[in-house]
DNA sequence: TAGATTGTTAATCGATTAACAATC
DNA sequence: TAGATTGTTAATCGATTAACAATC
């Protein structure tokens, strides 16, 4: 309904999952040396429309490209960092410390994304102090709300089975959790005002399979 | 260029991801002894527009709905399944296995999506019998090209850190794989014919990220 | 028959791409 | 100046949603 304040230039969805693409890329070019970049190039290497990565860098980058040269490798980086909220760490929480939970909790890049995760918890775990895993320690789901409550957290990761997703989410909720990420293959009903990203596995082996299912064996 | 020999009815790639969603629900609403489902009450439920959810259950139903009563469930199902490929199973080799890999190799539920994992490797491994781990053997990358030739091996999982995917993903295209999933956080530049699909989390935190920046504490 | 639901054609919406003037 | 590049407005494309006739 009512706009939120943005600036001036919008920014598609589409765009924003394009975002830390770029980032990477660029991130990559600066340790390689690079002090500037030109978006036909980016478009090229990345296999996108030229004037799409104008647009989007035009979006974003703080003080432009200049004609000719291109882009400040360095401020468009921090530009990007800067829109996505990269800078400023968000302290996120996970739900259900089976084989996918541990491995997030153990995977060391998140916080390059601007996440960290600061507490694991898992309905298995009965004793107060918590159990030690690889990447921090699980404590039982009786402790979720206080924890958030009190450390004011505000992003939850769901990675138990999906027979119980539902009822993790709500706890969340009720925790005042308002983002999710969702690892469970189920739609999670959520209030208005939380938003929820899918990570839909599922979704993406669906694309793959059907693919070679109409294509079957092009390489001769 | 030339459209790929299709039922009349196509669909949107947008489309083809929801299809894993409808799957899994209609799914749990079998399990719970229903036999009949309408359009209208998967759309509320799922959240979705009740002609988006009509069109895309059109496109793939065999038998299609009937007024009044909607879908019959187990044909649905079975619908579904048939038009992803769920009921032949496509064999999988995975590449990396760091964290995030063995996770997926451990993790048991590919199958009911109609992938199975048949072998891993990790450029680590020197030994030809390999190293067992949970869920499998990890093997060494010299054997991945004769294994996926003699196996005829068609989708590669690669879960390599972000400076060697683009190597291991042009070792892949060599073997004959024709589809990627792609779980490193890099563009793949691949020939024509190979379908990427990109596992980015990274895009994921974007989203959530943004949004929280955006709208700070609508929850009071 | 009346009412709920299907399937399809037309209208709308959002995102991508093309065209082009402005700039260094 | 000539040429490469930027940023923006207009045209196109694809997906979603609205409208409606057909069916049980």
């Amino acid at each position: 309904m009512q706009k939120t304040k943005e600036k001036s230039v919008s920014i598609s969805k589409q765009a924003l999952k394009r975002l830390p693409v770029y980032h990477h890329y660029l991130k990559k070019l600066s340790c390689d040396g690079m002090v500037s970049i030109a978006a036909p190039k980016i478009a090229k290497e990345l296999q996108l429309n030229e004037v799409q990565v104008r647009k989007d860098l035009a979006a974003v980058s703080h003080s432009g490209g200049r004609p000719r040269t291109g882009f400040d490798l360095l401020e468009l980086i921090s530009s990007i960092e800067h829109y996505l909220g990269y800078d400023n760490i968000n302290e996120a929480v996970l739900v259900g410390a089976g084989k996918l939970g541990k491995a997030l909790l153990a995977y060391q890049g998140f916080e390059q994304y601007g996440v960290k995760i600061v507490a694991a918890f898992d309905h298995g775990i009965k004793n107060p102090a918590g159990v030690k895993v690889d990447g921090g320690t699980v404590f039982p789901l009786s402790m979720l709300e206080d924890l958030c409550r009190r450390l004011n957290i505000h992003i939850g990761i769901i990675t138990v089975p999906a027979d119980c997703a539902q009822e993790i989410c709500d706890m969340l909720v009720k925790s005042g959790i308002l983002a999710i990420w969702n690892f469970a293959p189920v739609h999670l009903n959520v209030p208005n005002q939380i938003v929820v990203q899918n990570e839909n596995m599922a979704a993406s082996l669906a694309l793959l399979s059907k693919h070679l299912k109409d294509q079957p064996s092009t390489n001769k």
